[in-house]
DNA sequence: CTGAAAGCGCTTACAG
DNA sequence: CTGAAAGCGCTTACAG
């Protein structure tokens, strides 16, 4: 039985077969209090039946609204984001928009590709999770519909609203928890130049300022951390930037024979499902997931309803203590 | 500055900047050849200077197709799909066709909203890489464009091509490896009744028959793998359905004191970053992600370009060793 | 409650 | 090479 495609029936089709007009057929199928209930469910029954389903490219191009938020996110790899995605994806669809995934790597020329692409496509607004995305590609794009970024840019783009978690404090926390414990060597593994990155840095700095330790910055690669865990001056905690880059401290921890938390603590950042399937459980600072999709669809939909000024919201991390330190 | 959205420049826009019709303008934008050089050049940088970007629904509208195609994936935090997703997404892009990905959890009847969602916006193609879709609503979205389920179905599904690997095949490669290495009490983790589960399992069983070996089959959940690995009838090696639930194995097998592999081997399913980030690191079965992303893809177009009879491709897996086993 | 009509932004013959 | 015109499938006043 090969699939055969016939042209999809119109309303036209769904009228026809009703014997009413396809102005009524438009009001029912849209619930519209001017067409009576019997009719209305007649009319839908019709359209049920014939396979009608509206055409999306259609409604869009009367409307001037297609009701779909667009979602850009560097990379599918990386769980913080695909994380973030979900929390937008459920409060989008609590106020009745859908959502529209691209992924474009880091990438600059794909990843502004991919914001054009959602903005032909006729998104009402674009929820971007991904700090590569230039910001002139930023501002383009909020000529045609409203752009929220979720995290950070290097400094605020005008026009754009953003959500961010306070990467200062909660790499504060952290430093905090550990001089708390009594570590003095407590090192900073990060050897990001994204402005999450440059944030959490400042954070750890400051606050090892704060209790009056110094700091030890080092990158992962090529070996910057097996340099770290190696000889005898080595810390006794270290804090990853994040949890891909704390694992990679576990790994190498493994590797130095050294026992986590006994010899050496490590805490990540982001609280993904990785910090949650390590071994030991990954000690590790927690963003808001939940609140900045949801406040993300809230500041797109405000700008949809005419706000004109920015909007930054901060929220504040929490720490999450588990097994690694 | 707040940012004026202002409406959106149109053909029209364009054709009264440069002083010729809207025609020329669509005519010299896709590079018609009855335009001449010269006058192309000046549309395009007028249009540039305009800020004029197509509309995808004006245009989707008018051509009947979209060049878009949809891909529907179960979970974004699974590797293994988000691995396939980005191979289907290199073929597309090769052939001129932009993704839009959309994603709903296992929950049947949020897969089935998500597949419609693709099909009334459009898209000229849609590749399912989740099982978890139902065969009727496969059908269903058949009827608008073609459909390529990428992995296995229950059964094949009339009108809907497929690719996927040979489960049994890639079942058969981990036991004959763990039997050459002198491996005879190898169980196999595996809960699933989905149709790649189903068909791993048999492909363990079988290939165990082979060897004149005995099946052992657990589940995960609750407490299987405990089970499993406590005792001293225990297992010498473990095969899991799956990455992730072979790290599952890997944990267990941590938290009950046994060494991989020198106590327990353990092997996996699918090579995904799970098992290049596991410690050890993990033997697995590699599917040919890319090539079953292009062929996808390659179904689509044959569809779209005539062809009625079903197509099920089905791929050779190879194993990967790795230290785990 | 119902139907004829205009128009969203494009593409595509068609006539010059 | 150029321009007027029709039409894709919808929504939305408007007149009955």
């Amino acid at each position: 039985m090969p699939a055969v495609r016939r042209p999809r029936p119109t309303l036209l089709d769904v009228a026809a077969a009703a014997g009413v007009s396809k102005s009524l057929v438009s009001l029912a199928l849209r619930g519209d209090p001017g067409v009576s209930e019997r009719t209305r469910e007649r009319i839908l029954a019709v359209a049920d039946q014939v396979g009608y389903r509206p055409s999306l490219s259609a409604r869009t191009l009367k409307q001037g609204r297609s009701m779909l938020v667009g979602v850009v996110i560097s990379s599918l790899a990386n769980p913080y984001h695909t994380e973030i995605v979900a929390s937008v994806e459920d409060a989008a669809e609590a106020q009745g928009l859908s959502v529209v995934l691209a992924h474009g790597s880091r990438e600059r020329h794909r990843l502004a590709d991919r914001v054009q692409q959602l903005g032909d496509l006729g998104v009402d607004g674009l929820v971007v999770v991904s700090s590569w995305v230039p910001a002139e590609v930023l501002t383009t794009a909020a000529r045609r519909a409203p752009v929220v970024m979720v995290g950070r840019t290097a400094e605020p783009v005008p026009g754009i609203d953003s959500v961010n978690n306070d990467d200062e404090h909660g790499a504060a926390l952290v430093v905090r928890h550990l001089a708390a414990q009594g570590h003095e060597r407590i090192a900073h593994v990060n050897g990001s130049r994204r402005p999450a990155g440059t944030a959490r840095r400042r954070g750890y700095e400051d606050a090892m300022a704060a209790v009056g330790l110094e700091s030890h910055v080092r990158t992962v690669e090529p070996d910057g951390v097996a340099e770290l865990l190696a000889g005898p001056g080595r810390p006794t905690a270290v804090f990853a930037r994040n949890d891909v880059e704390a694992c990679d401290v576990l790994d190498h921890a493994l590797d130095a024979g050294l026992a986590v938390p006994a010899d050496l603590a490590v805490v990540g950042y982001d609280d993904t499902m990785l910090a949650r399937r390590a071994r030991p459980r990954l000690t590790t600072v927690q963003q808001q997931r939940e609140v900045m999709g949801t406040r993300a669809v809230e500041l797109l939909t405000g700008r949809l309803g005419g706000r004109a000024d920015d909007v930054h919201e901060v929220l504040e991390p929490r720490l999450v203590v588990r097994a690694s330190g």
